[in-house]
DNA sequence: CGCAGACTTGACAACCCTCAATTATTGTGG
DNA sequence: CCACAATAATTGAGGGTTGTCAAGTCTGCG
């Protein structure tokens, strides 16, 4: 039988695996776990204190299925999420239908901050893979109780944190030549992965090239090229969707050297 | 006598002439004036109730010379600032020296989010004219007295709204030509001119071509050439830092078509 | 008046996008 | 289980947009 574990390869808490693998074969979008505001605290890693613990407020759990659209721009948001597995993407479509993506979530990343400003989502969340995500409803983080405070505090931190990357992403895309934004990519993946207790030497992207391209402002086609160019140097190997990291030095020099020829 | 009014083209409320006239003799970064918690609602739009007008405390506002450096990376964050008057950039500076402008603060925006998540600032914030800032302290909108909730609540409202803005830099710096990427600043000005109850047709840029480049991810001679393509055009008129729009439809147009040929 | 900084304009080359063909992989139905 | 279609990825050729380098003009200021 195919567990959660299985399809995402996520590691999931022991005690947890039982339940996954059973809850695995009812329809989606029913609701199977509820975490506690300390479970939620601790996957955010913020601080705790006795109140929070014996909290008695509940967060429902959502599962979806690899493709699946969780929301889309103009839908109504009454909450965010926190993914607690699986991998997904973010994107925004402009009135003419060309579509930018935006950022890839993975387990521990928040998302749903685009909803915040007017009650809607601006964005479009799909589901790269099997996931799982735990769902915040807006009152909670704007409630005055005791178990929000902090929260609230650490969404804010997370706020002001994508707003610093998303600044990054602008500049790599105003002034980097196509090998720097590739090697950058593919360390920041690596790194997401090392945090989330993986190997960052190997693993295999869930999106496509052509998201890639969009992400990084780049064409399918030049995303190809790059990695095969990367490859052929002996900086990674590629296959398909599979990249392993050879040379990480080798990568990260790549950021601010002018160019590299075959 | 020099006044703010006449050195940064602010309107002034009338009340306030005298005083800002007579304080801008006092050396730089003296507290002049403060601001009620009541004033600073109305600023940001936020909406008032009882508790609020009648609220004691006070913002303390900071006055600047063109070109003064308000922030840096690295500085301790204590406290946001909402521009009462004047203009500025942000940028941010990696570690090889390379400055990105980020934006173009004017009247009414807030400044300092990337401050928040480790209480420092990551980017710069640069006075372009003589300016005028509240000092809004991060503990006051942390804390739990009734006079922070809607400021709080319109912060994350204006930091959802702020990532939003960056992702669609993010995707006109990815996929649009340099055309349409002035034109598109053009028009965001033009707006914001418009928003603040200034002319929207004429006006003049208090940035240099430089950092209006670095702002689209452009050199500041393709920028310089695209502002004279569009002067041969009849779409706009320039001379050095003074633009009239001429054709604001044309330059609509300009967003999405393929190229302008000369 | 002279200087420094900002802006304009030109020539050329490089990088990357577009178009196109081929191969690999995944999913579907007989 | 295999054939077939659809999607994804690779690779090549050619051209266009924009960056680089360079020279010259304009503006403001001491």
């Amino acid at each position: 039988m195919q567990t959660l574990q299985q399809i995402s390869g996520e590691p999931v808490d022991p005690a947890m695996i039982v339940d996954v693998g059973r809850i695995a074969r009812l329809p989606d979008n029913f609701p199977r776990l509820w975490s506690t505001v300390e479970q939620l605290y601790k996957l955010l890693k913020i601080e705790l204190d006795e109140t929070i613990v014996n909290d008695a407020y509940r967060f429902q759990h959502i599962k979806s299925r690899t493709g699946s659209r969780i929301y889309s721009a103009g839908d109504r948001c009454d909450a965010i999420f926190i993914v607690y597995a699986g991998f997904l993407k973010t994107s925004w479509v402009d009135k003419y239908g060309n579509e930018k993506i935006l950022e890839f979530p993975m387990k521990g990343d928040v998302v749903g901050f685009d909803g915040i400003d007017l009650k809607q989502f601006r964005n479009t969340l799909v589901a790269l893979s099997d996931i799982e995500l735990i769902v915040v409803p807006v009152d909670f983080f704007h409630s005055n109780s005791s178990h929000a405070y902090g929260f609230r505090r650490r969404i804010m931190e997370l706020m002001s944190n994508a707003l610093v990357a998303g600044q990054k992403i602008e500049y790599m895309m105003g002034t980097l030549p196509a090998e720097a934004r590739v090697a950058k990519f593919l360390l920041s993946i690596s790194q997401k992965f090392r945090a989330m207790g993986f190997s960052d030497k190997s693993f295999h992207l869930r999106m496509t090239r052509e998201d890639i391209g969009s992400y990084l402002g780049l064409t399918l086609e030049t995303v190809s090229r790059t990695l095969s160019g990367f490859s052929r140097c002996g900086l990674i190997r590629v296959d398909q969707k599979f990249i392993e990291i050879v040379d990480s030095d080798g990568l990260k020099m790549l950021r601010r050297l002018p160019s590299l020829k075959r």
